[in-house]
DNA sequence: CCTATTTGACCTTC
DNA sequence: GAAGGTCAAATAGG
């Protein structure tokens, strides 16, 4: 096993979901803000109904959205279930955290384990027959169950390192019902192993590592540099696309988003910047990096400060993005 | 020979 | 007692 690989999700779906997450973020932001000036102006109270109802309109097409896209993921690819770690989330509940809690599939008379779940997602094979993507760990396998209305049995494994360097991370692989071509795999606990060689060369080349992450990243540029990158990528949770995970030297002048989860600043030019894959990261010049991964026509640029760049990333943290970008 | 997988037995939890 | 999770001896493969 392990030989199979990630399929794109389309990212149509997602990208959907998102744009509709991100109004109902706004819609919430102009609640938070009608709400206080409610109490001293009836007009307030009706516009807050109002924008409750189109909340709840949006919240409810949104989870239709990814409902149908589950049922219909014969084939596809990568679901990421609530399974972001406490630290990257905004702290808005997510709508399908009971199914990061409920590992493969309810069943009433399954023990309660354990609250350890750190991730639950959904994969798929090429070829069919192969096991489940290759997530850059050793796995050795160490049981097998039948599992109790499933039609596929359940495989343990545990990280190959653990008696050598007691790391304590497990995983467990099932295939779907649906589609036998369709992995469920639940991650338990993280990995304190340092990445063997053999792990270490399985580090993409730079130029591939960039391409992969064009590939995985929708951005779009505008005047002046400015950059906007949307993580769509399937990921696993040792490899989520980050965005921009530092910048040196440091920012000239960072400037506060008018949108919360967004950063952007002036980088000083020639910038040095690091993007990529939580364990592989690319580091280079800035605007080599945002050429590389640029999708979309540049707009004419008007003349700026050669000495600055302006770039903005839209930084999401429940797609998984660690971070946008590391203020000084 | 060494390492990984298989598989029945055993353990834990409900 | 049932179901899920883990252990460890037997086996397979390089």
């Amino acid at each position: 096993m392990e030989g199979g690989v990630v399929q794109g999700n389309g990212g149509g779906r997602s990208m959907q979901v998102v744009a509709e997450l991100g109004r109902v973020l706004e819609l919430v932001r102009q609640l938070e803000m009608h709400m206080h000036a409610a109490s001293q102006s009836s007009s307030s109270v009706e516009l807050c109904r109002g924008l409750v109802a189109q909340i709840i309109a949006l919240t409810d097409r949104s989870i239709g959205m990814v409902m149908s896209s589950s049922a219909a993921a014969a084939g596809a690819a990568v679901e990421h279930f609530a399974d972001t770690p406490p630290a990257l989330l905004s702290g808005t509940p997510s709508p399908l955290s009971d199914v990061s809690d409920q590992p493969f599939r309810t069943n009433p008379k399954k023990r309660k384990t354990t609250a350890r779940w750190t991730s639950h997602m959904r994969v798929s094979a090429t070829g069919g027959t192969e096991g489940p993507i290759d997530d850059g760990h050793s796995w050795r396998k160490y049981g097998q169950k039948d599992i109790l209305g499933a039609k596929h049995p359940r495989g343990y494994y545990r990280c190959t390192h653990r008696n050598s360097q007691g790391c304590t991370a497990t995983k467990q692989v099932q295939r779907t019902d649906d589609n036998p071509s369709v992995f469920d795999v639940v991650y338990h606990g993280e990995h304190t192993c340092r990445p063997a060689a053999a792990a270490a060369a399985k580090r993409p080349h730079a130029q591939t590592l960039l391409q992969s992450l064009s590939a995985g990243l929708t951005v779009h540029t505008d005047n002046n540099f400015l950059t906007t990158a949307v993580a769509t990528a399937p990921r696993t949770p040792e490899n989520r696309p980050v965005a921009v995970q530092s910048v040196s030297p440091s920012l000239a002048s960072p400037v506060a988003s008018p949108v919360a989860s967004d950063s952007y600043g002036l980088a000083p030019s020639p910038c040095q910047v690091t993007v990529g894959y939580r364990d592989w990261p690319y580091t280079g010049d800035l605007q080599e990096v945002v050429s590389a991964l640029v999708t979309a026509p540049a707009e004419p640029e008007p003349a700026i400060d050669p000495d600055f760049m302006r770039y903005y990333f839209e930084f999401d943290p429940t797609f998984g993005m660690d971070q946008a970008i590391l203020f000084p």
